[in-house]
DNA sequence: ATAATGAATGCAACCGGTACCAGTATTGTT
DNA sequence: AACAATACTGGTACCGGTTGCATTCATTAT
C-alpha cells in the first residue's frame, strides 16, 4: 500500500497543494468549508504529512536529542536515567517532535556525532546529562550556536542552561528531619567530594546543622568511595570512636547498605541507635533492613523541566542562559522512625 | 554561521552536485582524482549532507524506533531496559541511522503515534518489547508490512519475530549448578507463571530434576506475587515444611530479599542451610547478604542481536519470520557456596 | 456603475539531495 | 582510420512539502 501524498489529498479534495498544507498548518486564511471538506479527505486516505518533506522545506528536523554517556551503561543500572528520559520524552511529543537517542562515544565516518548530528540537520536541540558537558563537547555546541540544556549541574566554568534537582536542599533537609526525630550527632558520608552533587549535599547538611545550633565536626564528615565496602568502612570506623555518631547523612543508596552492615555488625540497630536518611530514592531504598529514609528527587520533573527549558531555548535562542533547581523531599521510611 | 550544501560543495569542487552526490554515495564511477578533490572540499566546508533532503529523495528517514512503555517508567526501574537500549543503539549507529524513542501511550493529533511514525515516513523499523507486543499495534504494524521486531518473547499466537534470552535454558543450568554444589531438595519460586518468561524458567528448571534424577513435587514449586513480602511468604511457607527444601530457585531479584529475609528468620544461614540462585543478574543481586549467585543474561546482547534482526527485516521485507534466544550463563556467589 | 478592499485559493520556485539519461573524452579493436 | 566500448561527468526531473506573490471573486465605498 502506498502513503497518500499531499498531492493525492489536494486531487481527491479538489483543491491545490498549497490549500492542503495551509490546512496542515492550521493557517487561518482557509475557509472553514474547504477546511471541513479536505480534513476528510485526510481522514479517510489515511494521510499523515511526509516528515522528512516537512522538515527540508522547514529547515527544521523536528527531532531533538537526548545525549547517552557509553561509561553509563553499568553506572545507570540506576533508575535515574529511564525517568528523566521518559519526563523528557513527555514533553518532545506534545510538540509533536520525536526523540532521539545518541550516545556520545559514537563516530559516524569519523564525524564526531554531535557534528553528524548538527551540520547534518538530524536535529533541533540537545540534551546532555552533566557528565557530558565536557569543554570539548559545549566548545563544539557553541560554534553553531546550537541549542542545547544541561540535566545535572554542570562542574565547569561557563554559564550554561541547566536543571538540576537541589542537592543543598536536600542535606538540609535531612538534618532537619533527623533532628526533629531526636538524633543530634548527625554524620555525613559520602563519595568524593569532588562531585559536584557531593559537595551541594554536603553544603546542605553544614547549613543545615548551622540552622539547628549543632556544631560542625570535621571527624564526622567521612569521604570515600561508592562502593557498598566504602560505606562498610567508613561507618565502621565512625562507630569506632568513643562518641559515637547517633545518625548518619549518606549520599548513595549503595553506600547506604554498606552502612547497614557497619551498624549491624557493631551490634547496634537502627533506628533505635543509629537513624539513617539516604539520598536518591532508589528501589533499594524501599528494599533494604530497615527501609530507608530518603531525600526523594522528582527525576521524572527534572526530565520534563531539562526538555521545556531546551523548548524555551529553541524557540528564542537569544534568550538568556538559566538554571533550574528542583525541590528535594524527605521520605520517611524505618531507618529514621525513633518514634 | 550558515551550514554548506552540496551546491557549495559542488561550486568549490568544479563539479557538478551529481559528483558529490556519487562521493557521498561512494558510487564507484568516480575518478579517484575528483574524489579526493572533493572530499578535501567536504572536509574544508565541514559538509555533511542534510539529513532531511536525503532522506526525502531516498524515500527513507534514516532512523528506527525503539518503542517504550509508559507503565514501565517505575517498574524498569529495573537496569534491564537501559542496557537493551544501548545495545540496540550501537547497532543503528554503526548503519548511520539514528534511534528514536518513542511512548506507545503518545497520541499525536488523535492519531496513535504508530500511525504518525510510519504514515509521516518518520522511521523505517520498530523495535518493541513483549509487553508492547498486543494484538493492536501488530495488527497495524502488519496493516502497513511494517518491519518490526519484539525483544523478550512475546506471548500471542502469531508468529513474530523476536529475540529473548533462553530462560528455560537458565532454569536448567540453575538447577544443574545447585546439585553440583551438593543441594538435592530443590524449590522455585516465582511470580504467576502465566507469565511467559516465569513459564519457560519454570520449565527449565523441570528440565533440570528430570536430567538430574531428582521427582518434582508439586508443593516445592511456589507460584505467587513479584514483592519483596510474597518472597517472604512463599519461602516460610515451604521452611515450615518437616521435609523443607535445601535450595531455591527464584525468578526475581525483588522476591529473593524476600526469601532470604525468611531464610534469616528461620534461624537458617544461606549457603549452608539452604542455597539460592536468582534469575536477572542486577545490581541488588551482588548487594544482597550474602551476594546472590544469579542465572545472568547478556542484556546488551539482547539489544545487539534484537537490533541486527531489525535490520534484516528491513533490507529483506520478505524473509521469514525468525526468533533467537541467547544463552543464559550462571554467575556464581555466596548464595551457593556450599564448599 | 466603477474602483477599491479583502478573503480565499492557485501558481511556481524552492528546500538539498538522488538518479536516470545523455554527452564527452579516452582507449581498444579491426 | 573508423567505430565501438568504456570511464567519467553533467543536466535535469523529482522526492513532498512550504510560501511569497498573483489571481479570482464577492463585497463595500464612492
Amino acid at each position: 500500500m502506498v502513503l497518500a501524498s499531499i498531492k493525492d489529498v489536494a486531487i481527491a479534495a479538489g483543491v491545490s497543494t498549497s490549500t492542503v498544507s495551509r490546512i496542515i498548518n492550521e493557517n487561518p486564511a482557509i475557509s472553514a468549508e474547504t477546511r471541513e471538506k479536505v480534513l476528510k479527505i485526510m481522514k479517510e486516505l489515511d494521510y499523515v504529512p511526509n516528515s522528512m518533506a516537512r522538515a527540508l522545506s522547514n529547515q527544521r528536523a523536528f527531532t531533538v536529542t537526548l545525549a547517552i554517556n557509553a561509561d553509563d551503561v553499568k553506572s545507570f543500572n540506576n533508575p535515574f536515567f529511564y525517568e528523566v528520559m521518559h519526563g523528557i520524552e513527555k514533553v518532545v511529543y506534545q510538540k509533536d517532535l520525536c526523540l532521539i537517542i545518541a550516545n556520545m562515544q559514537t563516530f559516524i565516518k569519523k564525524e564526531s556525532i554531535l557534528t553528524w548530528l548538527i551540520n547534518g540537520k538530524r536535529t533541533q536541540g540537545i540534551i546532555l546529562p552533566s557528565s557530558l558537558a565536557t569543554e570539548k563537547n559545549i566548545k563544539e555546541l557553541n560554534k553553531h550556536h546550537f541549542p542545547f540544556v544541561v540535566f545535572g549541574e554542570p562542574d565547569c566554568p561557563d554559564p550554561l542552561n541547566w536543571v538540576d534537582v537541589n542537592n543543598r536542599q536536600g542535606g538540609q533537609q535531612a538534618v532537619e528531619h533527623l533532628v526533629r526525630q531526636g538524633y543530634r550527632k548527625i554524620a555525613f558520608i559520602s563519595g568524593s567530594r569532588k562531585e559536584l552533587f557531593n559537595k551541594n549535599r554536603y553544603r546542605g547538611y553544614l547549613d543545615g546543622l548551622e540552622r539547628n545550633g549543632l556544631a560542625f565536626r570535621e571527624e564526622f564528615a567521612a569521604e570515600g568511595g561508592n562502593t557498598k565496602a566504602d560505606g562498610l568502612a567508613m561507618m565502621s570506623r565512625l562507630l569506632a570512636r568513643e562518641d559515637r555518631p547517633d545518625a548518619v547523612i549518606c549520599t548513595d543508596n549503595i553506600l547506604s547498605l554498606g552502612i547497614l552492615k557497619a551498624i549491624q555488625t557493631a551490634g547496634l540497630s537502627v533506628p533505635k541507635d543509629v537513624g539513617i536518611v539516604s539520598f536518591d530514592n532508589f528501589p533499594i531504598a524501599d528494599l533494604a533492613d530497615p527501609p530507608l529514609t530518603t531525600v526523594d528527587v522528582d527525576v521524572y520533573e527534572l526530565g520534563v523541566q531539562t526538555a521545556q527549558m531546551l523548548f524555551k531555548m529553541i524557540e528564542n535562542p537569544l534568550s538568556r542562559q538559566q538554571q533550574t533547581l528542583i525541590a528535594t523531599e524527605i521520605q520517611a521510611r524505618e531507618s529514621t522512625k525513633r518514634v
